[in-house]
DNA sequence: TAAGTTATTAACTAAATGGTTAAATGCAAA
DNA sequence: TTTGCATTTAACCATTTAGTTAATAACTTA
């Protein structure tokens, strides 16, 4: 019904499709057109750049124009947000996971931060 | 069209929710039943068990029945490839940066594992 | 057994997503 | 200035998502 418009749902969403991982992977290896990035898929110019508009407005790249050609750049400020969330949940479930092969009391909770 | 199926889409999307992510910074702090986990948010309690769904079908929770309850527990196990997917590119992206601010080549790429 | 509580499921709705093909845009080159 | 290439946008479609209310299920307790 609404669109999630917060950046940690935007980069997760943008992050929850194959095809957008594996143009962020491709731009991995380094700035890329979107008839290079189009390539490896078997989809239609126009569905790659809608995935890319994804990525874009969620800031995980940036474009430049290059005469007809949209050179893309892969950004990861993003990420790092997302990374901390994520990593903070990991090392809590890591930690409860310790704690029963300690034998230790199960649930302690977790800070609110 | 079709839903992405692959663990790694089913946990990134499971957490481009703001709601999710809340139950599951609720249930960092201990196992809740789901009227426990609704009462904060201004929804129905349906939407909340929808929601629940979401999470157990990506396995970052998990519900066990008691009585007319089902107490929820945080599962963390799915969070490690996450985890792993973001930094890995976060780590790729700072990297970049350090090698900007040291004046070094831009855009050397990234291995493919 | 009847009534109340907790949660899920069903049926419905509006909007978002992910794809298509075709048209439009912007630039380069003949 | 026409042609061609790279890309985006428009219009369309089917499916999914996120919510609603109402009905159902499963269990407790009076």
């Amino acid at each position: 019904m609404q669109m999630n418009t917060d950046q940690l749902s935007m980069t997760f969403s943008a992050l929850a499709d194959p095809t957008r991982r594996g143009l962020l992977q491709t731009l991995a290896s380094g700035q890329a057109t979107v008839g290079e990035l189009a390539h490896p898929y078997s989809m239609s110019m126009a569905a790659i750049s809608k995935h890319l508009k994804v990525l874009e407005n969620a800031k995980l790249i940036s474009r430049t124009k290059e005469a007809q050609w949209r050179r893309c750049k892969f950004e990861g400020a993003p990420l790092k947000d997302a990374s901390q969330w994520v990593q903070k949940y990991t090392k809590f479930w890591e930690g409860q996971l310790g704690m029963l092969d300690d034998y230790l009391i199960e649930s302690e909770g977790m800070n609110n931060d």
